[in-house]
DNA sequence: TACATCACG
DNA sequence: GACGTACGTGATGTAC
């Protein structure tokens, strides 16, 4: 960065008077001038001089109410009241102020002073100067640009294009679109109705401007948002004219009058001297008579680096180089020179190019490595030729010259196993187990990369449920930069290539950017851990994790194809059937798989009741509306039922799970996500195998596909009870606490004492409804999502949540605690100090802040159980390991733990298992874990 | 690709 | 007085 590049600060004026005059006490002069807004003006601006410079700067003023778009619409800002009365005065001292200050004021008639803002960040941009304005009115965003940023005079944070991109779901070119759309009522923008700031984002995503999506408003699909576009098109346009800023407005003053100076000498001091701002004086180092504070401490202008400048690149040129160009290596002796450059620095940033996704199966490609920003390479390692055009006569294609791979393996291992080298990945447990994995015939190559950060965990840590946590989004993000993607460099669909086949050019553009930025994004990131409470979540839990998950992944689990198939031809037959009974009771043959169809069946011809819409204008048929009907006694429901749960069951779990059966070892092997849930929870894909059935007696018979090993047993352990535990240790619940000491059971517990019946005379149903409502709380259910689950009316629902706050009043206050620390921060803590972000909890919108509320409360008792089994698995593998134990853990489904133990070790594992689970945290109520074990998983159940 | 549905905790 | 109504996931089939 050019320590001189010009620089303009355009300092919000009207901001700063709101803010002032609505945080302030009334305040009067002597003479009775209110004067708290002049007071508050002058301390923000004076503190801010102090901490910024920039060469030039002016503060910016809205000049009257009127301006020419009320020409365009009269109601623009027309329901803002007045100013009041109060501030009407000061509004002059306020320019007075500034002055003092010798900083230009700027106002212009006819014009906001928003427009005054962009005229000047574009004749001073186009230039190449920078501008930095000051203002968080998100009007102004539309400005952002490589060297338009604002600066949020709250938070004192910049806000560049990511985080426009975030507030509006596009880039700053295209904010005015969105607004059109979306309008804007504290303006009294109108919009087009029923669109909001998602939809509109969304819209402008797809048709780029407004124009362009006006013109084909009659194509959109959904009929209500194409006739709001049709018939408020104008509007609309009308909008986007309001929300335009003038950026050709007359400039009131020349640029150069706005070059930063020293204030006159004594000019500050006499203005704050006359308003009776002592504190300012002494605030601001102007209060000594010559002694303390001579002239020259008043506030400098010019050469103190501004904080926007030292901010982030405080690291500095580094962090400023740009991305790219990148070196191929293809000899060994340059290979060798990263290696002992990176050995060197102590931290490297490393990325795996491989010919697919699944890390299992995924053969090596190439290897990139980041040693600095901006200091990049690629190691092709397996890449063969371009692909031909298929002409014959063409010469066949030769693969590009490169290391062969055993000497580079051979070359990169002692670097990638040095105990001194920080490896930084990307989601590490994937390379991990690409380079782990021992391979015959050259491929891959039993690497054991050590030690390793993670990037996207550590962004997980600190940001779970914020945003997303893969590369290209935080790159967006925190960098302000779009990494090439991966279909950028493949092509897509039928025109895919293998990233084998990617030319080399290309593919180190690609693979060096992404090691360029994960070292830059772990330089960004790796400190902030620390200052938000997140460095043990990381370090004791998520980092410990990759290597548990990398053992379990690659052990997978065996499963019984043959049995697989037999269960899928004895669902297919009992489909059939059923499908027959269905097209008869419906009197025509339809596809019962279609809800649509169904839906048009059941209530269109067959004129059933209770029939509602979903937001597509299709009936509604999933099971509880069919539970519904078959209760009032019709037979075609629970016959579609029947048929649903089979055709589930076979197309899931007979059918997909075959499909990913691992040839070579008879097993399944999931890739466990770490990074996905708001709530710290693992999720489970291709396949999911934390969702098998076990509930129906059709879902047994599939677990029992699920088998040990020969000589082998399952292990199930399952946490009791976990989230209620925590519930009564976070709400600290005495009764609660007693039953689980007791090992009681809880929801007989619970009845007794909601419904006041004797303990020893609680019968099934009570039982029921307390095990529905215990569930329910730490769900933040209310009255009516009760009722709909007891199938009894709102007030008697209400009548026992009642009852249950009256016996735990705790629990209560332990609900409100946490809705009130999600509003505050904008996350909850689980009880082990993880940070979960509650999405939505600030929104206006009735309906989401409802849902933000609901998943405050449960996300502590979900998180806190989630951290309870992470720490447990964190900890297993030692502990089998000192107790000379050779089970395997399989398999983790957030509060069972599913082991493959041999068969003379069960007891031992069973004991070790369980004391890991049951001490890994002290709680103000026992953990307990029970165990089972049989042949297959259902068996050990 | 959106939606509805349903498998699990 | 209306709103919408229990938290968190992933896979599948249909319809567009």
């Amino acid at each position: 960065m050019v320590a001189d590049q010009p620089h303009l600060i355009l300092v919000d004026g009207s901001g700063y008077i709101f803010r002032a005059f609505h945080a302030l006490p009334p305040m009067t002069r002597p003479d009775g001038v209110p004067v708290n807004a002049v007071f508050g003006f002058t301390g923000m601006l004076g503190n801010f001089l102090t901490r910024h410079a920039g060469s030039h700067i002016a503060v910016v003023f809205d000049h009257s109410r009127n301006t020419f778009r009320n020409t365009i619409y009269a109601d623009y800002k027309a329901h803002r009241p007045e100013p009041p009365p109060e501030l009407v005065p000061q509004f002059a001292l306020i320019r007075e102020a500034t002055a003092a200050f010798g900083v230009a004021c700027l106002e212009l008639e006819n014009f906001e002073a928003d427009d005054l803002i962009a005229a000047y960040a574009k004749a001073f941009s186009a230039e190449g100067g920078k501008v930095t304005i000051v203002s968080s009115d998100k009007d102004l965003m539309q400005l952002v640009g490589p060297l338009v940023q604002l600066l949020d005079p709250i938070k004192q944070k910049p806000i560049r294009e990511p985080e426009v991109f975030e507030k509006f779901g596009v880039t700053p070119d295209k904010v005015v679109e969105v607004q059109a759309l979306a309008g804007d009522s504290t303006d009294n923008v109108p919009g087009v109705p029923g669109i909001g700031l998602k939809t509109a984002a969304q819209l402008i995503q797809e048709y780029g401007d407004l124009e362009t999506l006006l013109a084909s408003a009659e194509q959109i699909k959904q009929p209500k948002r194409r006739e709001s576009l049709v018939n408020f098109a104008e509007q609309a346009r009308i909008s986007r004219r309001l929300v335009q800023l003038d950026a050709d407005a007359p400039l009131p003053a020349p640029i150069d009058s706005l070059l930063a100076r020293a204030p006159e000498p004594g000019r500050l001091s006499g203005f704050l001297r006359d308003q009776g701002f002592r504190s300012l004086q002494h605030r601001l180092g102007l209060d000594g008579d010559g002694a303390t504070a001579p002239p020259t401490s008043a506030p400098r202008f010019a050469p103190p680096p501004a904080i926007l400048m030292k901010a982030e690149p405080a690291a500095t040129l580094d962090d400023a180089a740009p991305f790219g160009p990148y070196e191929t290596v293809t000899d060994l002796a340059t290979l060798e020179r990263w290696v002992a450059e990176a050995q060197a620095a102590g931290t490297v940033a490393v990325d795996t190019e491989t010919d697919s996704l699944d890390a299992l199966h995924a053969k090596l490609v190439g290897v990139s490595l980041a040693i600095a920003p901006g200091r990049a390479c690629y190691i092709p390692l397996a890449h063969g030729p371009k692909p031909g055009t298929g002409d014959m006569l063409e010469a066949a294609p030769e693969a590009p010259a490169q290391i062969p791979l055993r000497e580079a393996l051979s070359a990169l291992q002692p670097m990638l196993e040095d105990p001194g080298t920080l490896k930084i990945l990307h989601n590490a447990k994937y390379d991990l187990e690409v380079l782990g994995r021992p391979q015959a015939e050259g491929a891959n190559s039993g690497i054991d990369v050590s030690p390793v950060d993670d990037t996207m965990l550590i962004s997980y840590s600190m940001d779970a449920g914020r945003h997303g946590h893969g590369m290209d989004e935080l790159s967006l993000r925190h960098l302000g930069h779009s990494p090439m993607t991966y279909d950028q460099v493949t092509g897509t669909g039928r025109a895919r290539i293998p990233f084998a086949q990617v030319e080399l050019e290309k593919a180190t553009a690609y693979a060096a950017e992404d090691a360029d930025v994960t070292l830059r994004l772990w330089r960004l990131l790796k400190p902030r851990l620390r200052t938000d409470g997140a460095l043990a979540t990381y370090e004791q839990v998520e980092r410990r994790m990759i290597g548990v998950l990398k053992e379990m992944e690659e052990a997978g689990i065996r499963v019984d194809g043959v049995e697989l198939a037999r269960i899928g031809e004895d669902f297919s037959g009992r489909m059939t059937t059923l499908e027959q009974q269905i097209h008869e009771l419906a009197g025509k043959p339809f596809n019962v798989g279609s809800p649509k169809q169904l839906g048009e069946i059941l209530f269109d011809e067959m004129k059933l009741p209770g029939g509602k819409r979903g937001k597509a204008g299709a009936w509604g048929t999933d099971a509880a509306v069919l539970e519904d009907l078959s209760a009032r006694g019709h037979a075609l429901p629970k016959t579609v039922m029947h048929w649903r749960q089979l055709s589930k069951l076979k197309s899931t779990y007979v059918e997909g799970l075959a499909a990913q059966l691992d040839p070579r070892d008879g097993r399944v092997h999931t890739d466990f996500s770490m990074a996905i849930t708001s709530t710290g929870r693992l999720s489970s894909t291709e396949p999911n195998l934390q969702n098998i059935p076990i509930r129906s007696e059709e879902g047994v018979r599939i677990r029992r596909a699920f088998v040990a090993s020969p000589g082998h047993v399952l292990l199930a352990a399952d946490y009791s009870q976990i989230e209620l535990r925590l519930l009564a240790h976070l709400a600290d619940v005495p009764s609660l606490r007693e039953a689980f000491a007791n090992d009681e059971d809880i929801h007989s517990r619970t009845a007794s004492e909601i419904f006041k019946i004797e303990p020893g005379k609680v019968d099934r149903e009570a039982r029921r409804r307390a095990k529905t409502i215990n569930f329910g709380i730490i769900y933040g259910m209310s009255a009516f999502g009760l009722a709909a689950r007891l199938g009894i009316g709102a007030g008697e629902a209400k009548g026992i949540i009642d009852a249950y706050f009256a016996q735990y009043p705790g629990i209560r206050a332990e609900m409100e605690r946490l809705k009130e620390e999600a509003r505050i921060n904008g996350f909850v803590l689980t009880p082990f100090g993880r940070k979960l972000w509650i999405d939505g909890i600030a929104s206006k919108d009735m309906s989401r802040r409802g849902n933000a509320e609901r998943a405050a409360i449960n996300a502590p008792f979900q998180g806190g159980a989630a951290e309870i089994i992470k720490r447990a698995m964190v900890r297993m593998p030692k502990a089998l390991r000192d107790a000379g134990l050779d089970a395997k853990m399989l398999l983790q489904v957030h509060d069972e733990l599913l082991f493959e133990v041999p068969q003379g070790q069960l007891t031992a594992t069973s004991q070790a298992v369980k004391e890991v689970m049951e001490s890994v945290a002290e709680l103000r109520v026992p953990l307990r874990a029970e165990l089972g074990h049989g042949g297959n998983w259902a068996e050990a159940h």
